[in-house]
DNA sequence: ACATAAATGGAATAAAAATTCCATAAGAAG
DNA sequence: CTTCTTATGGAATTTTTATTCCATTTATGT
């Protein structure tokens, strides 16, 4: 009765979308290790087909044994062999759109309203973050991560649609041990919470049309009391600019009545991450 | 004078296709061999991104050490190295990647820093989103939208990290007419506002590793309670799987130690206007 | 044709990686 | 609480893989 040992007796998928299955129907009955890999696995694919069995198990956070213990209970003979999967996925697959428009008309009726609202916000997120590639001014953006590098504490300004992007912010500065105050304007109380703001901090004030009001006039406060502004917007006769002694100029593309927020997203985040770095320096 | 050896002194190309131009224009001066392991690779990208030394070498008609002194002849340290520039290429696959990274190096000193990070972000926003559009189910996309439609008023759930997503939701439903609570868990009251919630509404949470606990916790509570919950999250293995409905996946590529949302926004937008318009149908 | 340098094949060696094994810990069943 | 099973961490081992080295061949210049 030796050698049997294994789960699957040989019944490993060989594709990776029958993995996918079969580690999605096992989700409830693996024990912890195997679960956090399985998981790893889903998320990083990549990795799973380049790395080495140690490499692996590090960013993993399991032992390299692991591996060879996930592989071996799904059904393959080795570690090796299952990475063997992961590669000849990324072997397949180049991307192109005309696969893409291909999918998209082979939709049956039923889904095809939700294909294409998904198709149509994905793309102008891609659009605005393509276009914001060679429009940023980088000099700008330098000097902005300069100001708020000084900056004692950092002020976050944004309401309405670009709410979020000021929550993120507070969120990643928080991370990065940068200190940073988000005016949620929670009770209409915006001018109690800059109010103890000032020249050695700094604003990061976000706002594009139609600007809510709040956001200009609370820059246009810190301004008049010599608070360093920062502004992200979409164009140069934004309230913002008066206020703002640096400011980004960012354009979304719009699907619908919506406009994308992706760039300006990936502009924040490259903002409070270059000036954690910049502080560090010191 | 020993040691110096080989052809170039450590300018090897660092991405694929500035080591295709190598090759091109070095391809009258090479010798038999490594000529023909040059034109081998150029027509077997994968294999040398996948092979061992042993495995291309017979399959290119060469021996092994041949492969060491062809990577050599070009500058890099051995084969493994020049092996990572074919790695690199297939897990970057997009098209206009190589422009990009040629831009960043003709950026001066002086603003490189910002454009990298700036490049990186915005790379992983469409690197996520790419991603999105061909692992996204629309069978659970259609069955999420029939859900929040059904709702009379959807609780929108997401902490930490995610806040900024659900905020928007909130954003763009109560535009789109669609009643949306959104539980901000202030003075942590999350459990208080989500105690009006019943059967006839909808829960939307979303959540990624590593999973607020909050999150869990409410939309468990919301599914006990027979409140239709749909999620958003990371994978399988997500404690929101067990209490969601119908359950959206979303792999966000990451850029240093953060995250896009870039996906997840769409996805959050594709949703909210879905449900508004299966509603307008009735 | 000869001398010299460059290129090549192939075995030997070194390095890196995968896998096994076992002692211990955690968990389930009685 | 005890016993038995399953899961886990980590060192030891084996296997695979990359690299080096050198004898031999092939090309190059005189």
């Amino acid at each position: 009765m030796e050698e049997q040992a294994e789960t699957m007796p040989g019944a490993a998928p060989q594709d990776y979308e029958s993995l996918r299955a079969l580690l999605s129907s096992r989700r409830d009955t693996m024990p912890k290790r195997l679960k956090q890999l399985a998981s790893f696995a889903m998320q990083h694919p990549e990795e799973v087909a380049f790395g080495t069995v140690a490499g692996i198990a590090e960013h993993a956070g399991v032992q390299p044994s692991t591996l060879i213990r996930f592989a071996k209970s799904l059904g393959y003979e080795g570690f090796s062999h299952l990475q063997q999967i992961f590669r000849d996925r990324l072997r397949e697959r180049f991307p192109d759109y005309r696969e893409r428009l291909q999918t998209l008309r082979e939709t049956e009726g039923h889904h095809l309203h939700a294909a294409s609202l998904l198709e149509g916000f994905a793309g102008a997120a891609v659009v605005s973050l393509e276009r914001m590639r060679d429009s940023v001014s980088l000099e700008e953006l330098s000097r902005a991560i300069e100001t708020l590098a000084k900056a004692d504490t950092v002020y976050l300004l944004g309401a309405r649609r670009v709410f979020p992007i000021a929550a993120y912010c507070a969120y990643a500065f928080g991370k990065l041990g940068v200190r940073a105050i988000l005016i949620d304007h929670i009770a209409q109380l915006g001018p109690e919470q800059l109010a103890t703001a000032t020249d050695r901090d700094a604003v990061l004030a976000i706002s594009f049309t139609p600007y809510a009001p709040v956001t200009a006039d609370l820059a246009a406060v810190a301004a008049r009391r010599n608070i360093p502004v920062v502004a992200i917007t979409d164009s140069a006769f934004s309230p913002l600019v008066t206020s703002a002694d640096v400011w980004l100029e960012v354009a979304e593309a719009d699907f619908g009545a919506f406009r994308s927020l992706s760039a300006s997203f990936a502009l924040a985040m490259a903002l409070a991450v270059g000036t954690a770095e910049k502080r560090a320096e010191r």
